[in-house]
RNA sequence: CUCCCCGUAGUUCAAUGGAUAGAACGGGCGCCUCCUAAGCGCCAGAUGUGGGUUCGAUUCCCGCCGGGGAGACCA
């Protein structure tokens, strides 16, 4: 079997190991295919390896090693080359028989069993429903879409998960904003609206829609709203006693709102949370981004289980209470300093709300829970893995992949991406810039924890350079040369692949067999990025080959192998454009 | 001050400790009477710096220089 040559060459090297060397017997067998084509179809490094350990020259070991190597009908040649290293050649029928592998199997092709079915959790984007979704939350939602594709395709039982935010005072800040557009569009004056509020002007629709709804049923005299408020500032100050004004003024003004409304705070404050949910979810849905569990935050409180996981922590010992506050001593697990779960005035902190939902999630039976955060909660890491550990859960079966942050700059300049300044390029602009497959593709480019330079114009202007097109064009092509060649695709399998023997289409018969080892080395590194660059390089291969050979040739053999082997090329593509999240357009 | 991430062609990015460090864009020169030129071929161009580990280092370790991020009884 084709997709199978490097475990039966694995196998290979390994009894040709024991005989050879039987107490090292253990040493990992690394096969890897060489830049170079001169040095065959696979090489391994493994006398090299076990130069260290037997003390013998290389290129002995290799040469005792090639001599024990069973043969098999799977590889023409093993010579020694360089340093010591093992370069095998494969039968040419070998590596075309790929084409037929491909066309056989479809879609399922590449699709790895390595997962074992186990059950992982991927959580991704988990953004505060305070307002659009940005080109940072962009970035999490695309590899983490891609990520969970991947590791389905990989054998992983997957389920997609976004944690909403739901309690707390960053969303009581988005209803009191809301209420106060609300009570400015009404008529009532003399209430100026908080810096650290949010601006954005979506803001004003939720209120908006409030009048539309409700009319004046929510609207409360200026004097109520400011009683006791501090009032702020002067704008131009940014000192630490400016900034706690503020803060002690946003605070104060959403306790009146929460008195003077009485039970239709709840509903400003649904009204908010629900409009902006709402958004984040058809925006991420048209992104081609899907969740199977919404999970609210304020759940956590409402069943308890915040308080039930703080106190399973006080029963292991691990709290202590400190000036009316009770800390978890995270640094016995390796913090660099203890945490606050509850805070003097009887709050749970966000971190409590953390270890209640960690907790939950271990609860839920998951072999492994993926965690994709931004970059700027790496200080988190140490602090849940030691509250996992200090309730006795495997903290390893955590895992945290960091996104860094997508840098953007538009006319050459660093664009501000504060959700509460409301000066931001959204997500949904992006895309629609951009287009969606352009979008996908060019975060699915980059390595998730490499910072990004975002250059907005350039992706703008770029559009018809974007490496995507590359492979939607491949793919196109195919399709072409398919309707006029015009046959039934299930002669393909029939053809004769031992007549495709140039250099060039072997090369890209060899490329066929590597997409299940991408896959699988792809989803061991959590890097969905992996296959973006093998795509481009499959396609690479198809395009030179196009413009070398005709396929649609008079001669009937000949031809009915060729667009069997573009028709494989096609079949990659779409599994892998599927993983990544881009459409795969049959014309362009 | 402490900790984390990152320094690779002019630019944006690749490279399980392996052989001559790969692409793309930009620059130069060619290729459409031929299945889609959103394509192909060729040329020029790079590992910040100083040590260490070893058969071998872009990769691992330490120093320095440079860029980004984090430090709360915030979320």
């Amino acid at each position: 079997m084709a997709q199978d040559v490097k475990s039966e060459l694995t196998a290979l090297l390994q009894q040709a190991l024991s005989s050879v060397a039987p107490e090292a017997a253990g040493t990992p067998i690394l096969l890897e295919r060489p830049r170079d084509p001169s040095h065959g179809d696979f090489a391994t490094n493994l006398a090299m390896q076990l130069a260290r350990t037997l003390k013998k020259n290389p290129r002995d070991i290799a040469q005792r090693l090639v001599n024990e190597l069973p043969p098999s009908p799977l590889v023409t040649a093993a010579e020694i080359a360089g340093a010591g290293f093992i370069n095998f050649r494969l039968d040419t029928g070998a590596k075309t028989a790929t084409v037929s592998t491909v066309l056989a199997v479809g879609d399922e092709y590449g699709r790895s069993r390595a997962g074992g079915n186990q059950k992982v959790q991927v959580e991704f984007v988990s953004a505060n429903p305070t307002g659009p979704l940005h080109v940072g939350h962009g970035r999490g939602a695309a590899y983490g879409a891609s990520l969970a594709a991947l590791l389905a395709f990989a054998g992983w039982d997957v389920t997609r998960e976004y944690y909403v935010n739901d309690a707390g005072r960053q969303m009581d800040i988005l209803a009191v904003s809301t209420w106060l557009r609300y009570l400015d569009q009404q008529g009532v004056t003399g209430i100026a609206f908080p810096p650290n509020g949010y601006q954005g002007d979506y803001v004003r629709d939720m209120a908006r829609q409030m009048t539309i709804a409700h009319g004046d049923q929510y609207v409360r005299p200026a004097e109520a709203v400011l009683a006791g408020t501090p009032g702020l500032p002067e704008p131009t100050r940014a000192d630490d006693e400016a900034k706690k004004q503020r803060e002690d003024h946003l605070d104060a003004l959403i306790a009146n709102a929460k008195t003077l409304l009485g039970p239709d705070w709840a509903y400003v404050h649904q009204h908010a949370l629900a409009e902006q949910l709402a958004d984040g979810r058809n925006d991420l849905e048209e992104f081609g981004v899907h969740f199977d569990v919404w999970f609210s935050e304020k759940s956590l409180f409402d069943t308890g289980l915040v308080a039930r996981a703080v106190e399973l922590l006080e029963q292991k010992g691990h709290l202590y209470v400190q000036a009316g506050a009770k800390w978890f001593r995270s640094t016995v697990f390796g913090d660099e300093k203890d945490r606050v779960v509850q805070r003097e005035n009887g709050l749970y902190t966000y971190f409590a709300s953390d270890i209640a939902y960690h907790l939950n999630k271990y609860e839920r039976g998951f072999d492994k829970v993926i965690n994709i955060w931004g970059a700027d909660h790496h200080g988190y890491i140490p602090r849940v893995k030691g509250a996992l550990a200090a309730l006795d859960l495997d903290p390893d079966k955590l895992q945290v992949a960091l996104v860094q942050f997508a840098v953007l700059y538009r006319n050459g300049q660093k664009a501000s991406m504060s959700t509460r300044s409301g000066e931001f390029v959204t997500l949904r602009e992006l895309r629609g810039e951009v287009g969606n497959d352009a979008c996908r593709f060019f975060y699915a480019l980059r390595k998730s924890d490499q910072h990004l330079d975002f250059d907005l114009d350039l992706a703008k202007s770029q559009t018809n350079e974007n490496p995507v097109y590359y492979i939607q064009y491949a793919h196109a092509r195919v399709c072409s040369v398919l309707a006029q060649w015009g046959g039934d695709e299930a002669e393909l399998a029939g053809a004769d692949l031992a007549l495709l023997d140039s250099p060039r289409e072997l090369a890209l018969a060899s490329r066929l067999g590597e997409f299940p080892e991408v896959i699988e080395a792809a989803a061991r590194d959590l890097a969905p990025h992996q296959i973006a660059f093998y795509l481009k390089d499959l396609a690479a291969d198809f395009h030179t080959w196009y413009n070398a050979e005709r396929m649609l040739v008079d001669d009937a053999g000949l031809r009915l192998a060729r667009v069997a082997m573009a028709a494989a090329v096609r079949q990659i593509i779409r599994n892998g454009m599927a993983i990544l999240g881009v459409s795969c357009p049959t014309s362009m």
